[in-house]
DNA sequence: TATAAATAGTTAAGCGTTTTCCTACTGCGT
DNA sequence: ACGCAGTAGGAAAACGCTTAACTATTTATA
């Protein structure tokens, strides 16, 4: 593998002027630079990134820590495109993406793997739920870091979310306007972070607007598996009066709930109108098609990482969390109530 | 951020020391090392990943490039397992794993991020279709690679996939053993890697055993996706006279097949038996619950990466394709043929 | 024409490790 | 008392790059 050295000696200048010309720093003849780059070529010659970390500040990597802890996320196609748009917006920008998907049960090792080796510029956090401490522990050594999802604390923090106020706002006023009025909730796991907390802020706005208020009757918890969603749809159907409509706050959720229903005897949307979260694309397999919320996954990732190299630029940054906007889909599974 | 220096001095030592406690050297009295540690539990401190590179040969961190030109491949959360497989085995060693997600027309970006800059000892390739570039220039640099996949070229080759043909054979041997004799077979693009050949071996062979030979009406392509099965369904169950069955090579493409069995009136498994492939996790939500192939996707990650890690530490050894197991997973959608 | 300013290129120090000699000490057998 | 093997620890070079400081050359300015 050549060295700086190699393309000096081949360009009959020094590593400096080669090194000058590699950085784009001004003050290199037109002509120097083109026989330098003609040596580049020649040997095939890259710098190392590690002796280049070890002078300037930068390693041109940048963290992506995923806690795992709960295994069901990671059915969640959600997760793959929020990777994806990381390493795009990191590519565009000549990064790295460092993957670190720490277990709750070594979350010390991720903090060291990124941190105290040095080996990131920066950290991109998925949060899930409450506790985590890799974020923490960033923070704490001053690491620049992007969250997304909710970050515990209070605001400006650097994170990006999608606005879930307004999807479950559209939501529940989608139902509102197709007549429903008895509206059934299933909620994610409460203490995931901040997301379901908006939702329900978002559900009794659109309510309140419509001079409805909320009933905590016809609220339950899931834990965003098919499995959860179909318990959790028990209670809400058996209440009388029986809601017309059930807001499902993910889409394998709301899978779930729809197989309950059938065994209810109630067809969807005929009988019952059920709205989902994200819009993943496996729900593509259902019939019906599943009307739901869709989160821009892939840009949340990229979103999150351009903001990232911003805060890795001018440290100490402070802003408001980004939101990005959600989108109504309205597919088969809601329809207008049964008159 | 403290370095080895700081570590001496508050040790007493000289750098030299702190450096071989950290790596185990022998010739170290009890109590010095003793100081040592406790001196780096002191200061946090940790050696500088780009200062180590310098001088050792190694990085610690292993490329895995997923080539993605196929859009939809994303949506195949068996990709997600292999990454968190290839995480976790990784870790294991305390490797780390940098991402690398080369669209096609970027490859040669790829290429040089994991290469040339000397950042990782080696790579993990998830192969996919007929004529990426990237594993080839990884192997003419001699880096040392382990593919996930099928690999082009003459054995022996460095890789890891699971046992395609065992899986196609056993798929067809259960619904032979229920009766059924017409079999359609629904395969995913012809041009990728190795795995669908294989199966269509292993589906010969199974018929074989039963004195059947392979019908070639009976086959159509799909491209993995929903709509794709749903097509290529169309024509098989047309024929005439109708199959009783149908293999289908991955589970998205076996649910869009049923429902287009459902168009053409025919029950599943009643009128019609479903094998599928790959046992995702979503398709659990489907009625009736899908008879498939599960494939040991996570571990898969982690037997490509502990091999590499093995070939970085032998490097030039080449070795047979590492072949995981499969599983016959009966569940719903097949049945004994209608008398 | 003399001088200042801008441009072009070089030298050498320094980044934080590892590792190869070295040196020094200890205890043991003679 | 001497020599030697074994054990402990240190000094310093090397890894490949960037960059500050410097020199030399050219161009602009008065």
């Amino acid at each position: 593998m050549a060295n700086i050295y190699d393309v000096a000696r081949l360009a009959q200048v020094s590593t400096a002027t080669v090194s000058k010309v590699l950085s784009n720093t001004p003050y290199v003849s037109a002509k120097t630079k083109e026989r330098v780059l003609e040596a580049v070529r020649e040997l095939h010659y890259a710098p190392s990134l590690a002796a280049r970390g070890l002078t300037r500040t930068r390693t041109y990597v940048v963290g992506l820590v995923i806690p795992y802890d709960p295994d069901f996320l990671f059915n969640d196609p959600y997760l793959l495109e929020v990777i994806r748009g990381v390493e795009n917006a990191a590519n565009d920008s000549d990064y790295n993406v460092l993957l670190s998907m720490a277990h709750k049960s070594d979350q010390r090792s991720a903090y060291t793997r990124l941190l105290r080796t040095g080996y990131v510029d920066g950290a991109i956090t998925v949060e899930t739920f409450e506790g985590d401490q890799v974020g923490y522990l960033l923070d704490e050594f001053g690491m620049p870091r992007m969250s997304i999802g909710y970050r515990a604390g209070q605001k400006p923090v650097n994170s990006v979310h999608s606005d879930d106020f307004r999807g479950a706002f559209e939501a529940i006023r989608h139902l509102l306007e197709l007549g429903h009025r008895q509206i059934g909730i299933i909620s994610g796991p409460a203490n995931f972070m901040g997301a379901m907390e908006e939702r329900l802020r978002g559900i009794r706005e659109a309510l309140g607007s419509f001079g409805l208020t909320f009933d905590r009757t016809l609220l339950s918890f899931g834990d965003f598996t098919v499995e959860s969603g179909y318990e959790a749809a028990r209670p809400l159907l058996a209440t009388q009066p029986r809601p017309t409509a059930l807001f499902v706050m993910n889409d394998q959720m709301a899978i779930g709930a729809i197989r309950r229903a059938r065994e209810f005897d109630l067809t969807v949307p005929a009988d019952l109108s059920v709205v989902g979260f994200d819009d993943v694309a496996v729900t593509m397999l259902y019939e019906p098609l599943l009307t739901t919320i869709r989160q821009p996954s892939v840009e949340m990732g990229r979103v999150a990482t351009r903001q990232l190299l911003e805060l890795i630029n001018n440290p100490g940054q402070q802003f408001d969390p980004i939101v990005l906007p959600v989108e109504l889909i309205v597919r088969g599974s809601t329809g207008p109530v049964a008159s």
